[in-house]
DNA sequence: CCCTCTTGGTACTACCCCGTACCAGTGTGC
DNA sequence: GCACACTGGTACGGGGTAGTACCAAGAGGG
């Protein structure tokens, strides 16, 4: 692409937008929406409120994102985007294992605890019956995704007999629940405020001492 | 008061029901409006349309329950009391570590597979910000409840001498995550279907050998 | 200077919903 | 046979929403 522009007969067709007066006005119009959304819910946000605050007319959302299924699908995907940025860190052969499981953890519970992560949890919760593909978006490049990947160190460890466990990808799916477990739901339910970074290394501390070595032998190293 | 009746003065306020007829009109309201709530949400869940389906008139409504969140939090308020019912089989001492253990996790597994359970949990999370009594009272005398009744069990088989871990409450919560983990939300999310008694069965003695002796040491008893 | 295209803003239509009020039919005690 | 309380059903008022249509003002090229 030499420029960023896209064709200019998708203008004819009325779906994109080429200034950047409309650019700005779009993404003004999601930062506005997804407060909206997440803060009532997807039946309780309106259109009218959303175009209140953002300014610009209806039809900046009709023809852009095509209505309200639409934008509340572009905020989904737009919001799943930045939590995962996040999170894109790699993972570095040379530390160790409970290094690698620390780190691992401390990002995903960092995720968890971000109102992004948080509010795109609830909504993904709320209406993912309702948007089955979103749903799965969100699951498979989510939740899945993490899992996944943590299932791949663990399957490498295996094989240079570091751990000892049948299904690693059981075992990784065990992690991530560990990491977002109560303490997760609590926030999500505002029962409790977010944890403190402090209080965060403790609780992923001592899910890797689980994870690694069990409650029943006494620590080893 | 000397008899369980209440004033009967109660009645020209309008507030309760004496009539076998009226009892099981209330029953029926109960049912589908639970079914409203939990298929359309709070806000897209309709009076009319709960009327509709279960006869009688909007008074019955107005009358019983005050209203629209006063409907929603006596159904809350009644699934929390099913699914809790099914969950409360007492601990057995003469058990095995591992078999409490397993038994508990079976428990936990099963009420959270239950369509009970996940259209409360789904819509506890989905509304729980706009109900925090509703909130609180589902965390504490659910998930909270049960890690606390967990860790209790712990403790006295770390007086035992059974295990060695030093923060029980700590390790309570990350086997009620692992139960409730990546599973569950697949599940929620409609991913896939709730998982068949088997699969429930090999997922929690997997859990149950993770938090016993973790992934590291090889598996001993 | 004029014309056209874009855009912000508003009006409108056709619904839907909560909560209250009212009306007609029914069964029951007397 | 009768008065009466109760109940199912319906109508209404006030408010709100999604989506479309329309209008007026401004920008920018010729």
């Amino acid at each position: 692409m030499s420029t960023t522009k896209m064709k200019t007969s998708a203008r004819a067709v009325g779906k994109t937008r080429a200034s950047a007066a409309g650019r700005a006005r779009s993404a003004e119009i999601l930062r506005v929406a997804a407060k909206m959304f997440f803060k009532h819910g997807y039946a309780g946000a309106s259109i009218d409120a959303i175009i209140a605050e953002a300014g610009g007319s209806k039809r900046d959302i009709y023809g852009e994102f095509g209505g309200k299924e639409g934008l509340f699908a572009a905020i989904v995907r737009d919001n799943l985007n930045t939590a995962l940025g996040t999170l894109a860190s790699g993972m570095d052969e040379s530390k160790s294992l409970q290094e690698t499981l620390f780190d691992f953890g401390i990002g995903l519970a960092e995720v968890l605890s971000t109102p992004t992560g948080l509010n795109l949890y609830r909504i993904i919760v709320s209406e993912g019956v309702r948007f089955p593909a979103l749903a799965k978006l969100f699951y498979d490049s989510g939740p899945g995704l993490v899992a996944n990947k943590l299932a791949e160190v663990l399957e490498q460890r295996k094989r240079a007999k570091e751990i000892d466990v049948a299904d690693c990808h059981a075992a990784a799916d065990q992690f991530v629940g560990m990491i977002r477990g109560n303490l997760h739901l609590a926030v999500i339910l505002r029962i409790r405020p977010a944890p403190r970074p402090d209080e965060l290394q403790a609780f992923v501390s001592k899910a890797v001492a689980t994870l690694l070595h069990g409650i029943v032998s006494t620590r080893k190293a």
